[in-house]
DNA sequence: GTATGATTTTATGCATTTCCGAAAAACAAT
DNA sequence: ATTGTTTTTCGGAAATGCATAAAATCATAC
């Protein structure tokens, strides 16, 4: 299932398409305005954004901007507004595509799709708070320069990023990135695993903001 | 003036479209039909095709086909039938872009350099720092002299080509080239190939700049 | 049959990372 | 405060992953 963020203050026009596009394989979630749009891009990693123009509170283009600068996701534009102007100045702002409503639920498929295919190879990148993961590049980065992650540290992270907001035991952790064979290794290995990140990602690694222990239960990425 | 093919037989549109490009920054060579069109990749080189849907010999489709297993070029169909069959068939051959008659000229150009800006990176030449690789000739070259690649050489350096910025792992790169029948070599022949390359590609193989380790994950090429 | 080049394997060295034990610190409960 | 538990810190030993060189195998043409 594609991850799929759709942008669309139109409640219908929401549930019509997520019903549809999930019998094409793709995982919808819809944002009402900019506002949502930007906390669930916060909190979850998309494949490509469906962003239309006119939204309640701000518009498109500025989300679509941000999208760019941010977290660099493909992005269609979905509109109803088809005048020649809006689709060169979408274009402009790097969008992937155009399309115009009413639009044919097929074309859309397609041409989502075809997105996705010259796309690919755009990474996709995670933010959380100053600190950028690309999944795709392998690398994490902290107001743009390199933190050289070692390949565990990397694994480590990835956990943490994958189940945002929950608290992971230790004997989570542990299993996800040390179970080989049943065969775990000393307890005291994650807990060193953890200060390294921290002294890497933490602006004080002595007051971790990002990642929080929970006494007893175990570890947190808020 | 970036070289583009314009396959249409409705000889009003060629010479619009053609004078409107010129003025947009395109070199723009018309084609009637199927045939001129084969021609003309033969003997010059494009950067995109536009293309028309109902050409009086044979039709688009066999066209697009044809461009796409030749010479891997963008496409744009460029059409009266807007109907829905038409847009997904034409995406399904591999098509870039899709725009229904009667379009507005801007437009054109924005979703052209658009599909050029997607695609840069595919093409028939690619080049990376000083080196130079042309896939429908099947070979490498560093300052315009051949590297004299080996045929596994060549496609180890393909498969960094088409995952640009990615980690590739090293099962990964295996299984793209190795996997015979789930049967893979010695671990470390990879490891050597690596090295062949660098050899090769790179000004000081001690220092690689094009194919970067990446300790733990794989190797990419930035 | 030998010569040439491509491919694979073997062997070795090096650097980084991963791991662990033990001590120190922080915390919770009495 | 005292005690017991959990978490953090530290340094060095052990393991791993990668680079390199050189030898062995395979394929192909001469």
């Amino acid at each position: 299932m594609t991850p799929i963020l759709l942008v669309e203050d139109d409640r219908s026009i929401c549930e019509n398409l997520t019903a549809f596009l999930k019998t094409e394989d793709f995982d919808v979630t819809c944002a009402p305005g900019q506002q949502g749009a930007a906390e669930l891009l916060q909190k979850r990693t998309f494949a490509l954004v469906l962003l239309d123009i006119s939204l309640a509170d701000g518009n498109g283009f500025s989300v679509c901007r941000e999208i760019k600068a941010e977290y660099g996701l493909p992005v269609i534009f979905l509109t109803a507004s088809s005048d020649e102007y809006s689709t060169v100045a979408g274009f402009d702002l790097g969008a992937d595509d155009y399309i115009a409503k009413p639009f044919r639920p097929r074309e859309l498929v397609s041409r989502i799709r075809n997105v996705l295919r010259l796309t690919s190879g755009a990474g996709a990148v995670t933010k959380i708070g100053d600190i950028c993961i690309d999944t795709v590049r392998g690398t994490a980065s902290k107001n743009g320069c390199d933190l050289n992650l070692s390949a565990l540290e990397y694994r480590l992270l990835l956990v943490f990023l994958n189940h945002r907001g929950a608290v992971l035991s230790r004997t989570m952790l542990l299993e996800s990135i040390w179970d080989i064979a049943g065969e775990f290794v000393n307890d005291n290995t994650l807990t060193v695993y953890i200060k390294r990140l921290r002294d890497k990602l933490e602006d004080d690694p002595q007051d971790p903001k990002l990642i929080l222990t929970v006494r007893g239960l175990g570890y947190k990425l808020p």
